[in-house]
DNA sequence: TAAAATATTTAGACAAGCCTAAAAATATAA
DNA sequence: TTATATTTTTAGGCTTGTCTAAATATTTTA
């Protein structure tokens, strides 16, 4: 089945919505996500349903069919290892290589995506956290461990974030805390939950509103 | 100026048939190159005229202008970055990475492009042996050294192909002939003026034809 | 549960790029 | 140099994906 790039967007996105919310997808929230207006996203919805990638009743929400996972899943798997690539061999930053990976998860190759995980060694996940799909679209859901909820003393890794707006990222950057640093959480406190945290260059103090938001691996 | 795929492939189109034919381009040469009608050509050279990207009089075909000349350029440069990736990075063969360089090359980023270059430790060459163009869009235009003016017991290297088919591409791929590789040449047989060459992991005999098409520079 | 607010869909229109068929210009040949 | 052939352009139409405005469902609230 060869798809438009702007259909490939619709069902990642509601791949997305569904994966946040469990029940069926709104039109508003589709048309928030892709930044199209509603009566377009019913246009849409509609040949998407003629083309058997999602369930769609009138006023009641969409979900994608089995097919329709399918492939959301594959464009997720391919943005996610451009996200890899960007960072890891082209040196880019945490926050910046979102946009970039949008467009290169549209790029049509049988062999492409399987090439460029081997040629990363086969990551497991995305400069954000997320887990990469393998090639049979198999994913872990990842375990939602946060830093918060690391004990005094104890060390931990950085396996990624769930707010991944540009600030936070950008705040992150400055911290030098990246996918992968070991921290060591010193001491916390108990009146406004924040924690002193020793990274690999120096101990810093994150607010409870920080911590919440970065998941971690317990050493 | 923010360019559509379609208009950025008409632009390089140009470019390609005005370095062959140094001339105007015609209509009918950029709807073969491009497949599509010669109608729809001539829509569309009117929009890049009206955007100054093209000179253009009724019947008598189009030229690049400055800027026009400048983004084909850069799109240039970007094809052949990415077919190096492709071949050197991600170990595709020198047959299958024009394809993919297609859609990779329309990638939008003001920093990508060079992040590449420097990643690929700035070739200079792209894997048919074409010379990329540099930062400011400076293309040395290569000379033109082939394997069949090698003197016998002068050695040379692959730097490029005239003839970038697909089955000339394979046959190349099957006499284990790659950009970079040392050749030898033995002996010239006057007669057809084939010639034996000894590559890095065998003696082969490559007839005139062959050898008309394949760029070297002698050492 | 009826009225008001909100969400969704329909209808009609538009731009980009393509097409076919026909008209106009240019090039070729007798 | 006039007739024929070829190339190029025009005219009108189609599809994709978007929009606005209006109509219709659904949900919320009183």
């Amino acid at each position: 089945m060869k798809l438009s790039q702007t259909e490939e967007n619709y069902l990642k996105a509601i791949y997305n919505l569904a994966y946040a919310n469990a029940n069926n997808v709104s039109t508003t929230m589709i048309s928030e996500a892709i930044k199209t207006k509603a009566s377009s996203v019913t246009d849409m919805i509609k040949k998407l349903a003629d083309k058997d990638l999602v369930h769609y009743k009138k006023y009641q929400g969409v979900s994608l069919t089995k097919i329709g996972q399918k492939i959301a899943v594959e464009i997720v798997r391919k943005h996610r290892l451009w996200e890899v690539f960007l960072l890891n061999k082209l040196n880019y930053n945490w926050d910046e290589v979102h946009e970039l990976a949008e467009q290169l998860e549209h790029i049509k190759s049988d062999t492409l995506t399987d090439k460029l995980e081997a040629f990363l060694e086969f990551p497991t996940h995305d400069p954000h956290g997320d887990p990469i799909p393998d090639k049979e679209g198999n994913i872990e859901h990842h375990k939602d461990t946060m830093l918060s909820s690391v004990e005094t003393e104890k060390s931990c890794v950085v396996i990624g974030i769930k707010d991944s707006s540009d600030p936070f990222l950008k705040f992150l950057d400055k911290l030098q805390i990246q996918l992968g640093s070991t921290l060591k959480v010193i001491s916390k406190e108990p009146f406004d939950n924040s924690m002193l945290v020793k990274t690999e260059s120096a101990s810093i103090s994150i607010s409870n509103q920080i911590s919440k938001n970065i998941f971690v691996k317990k050493l």
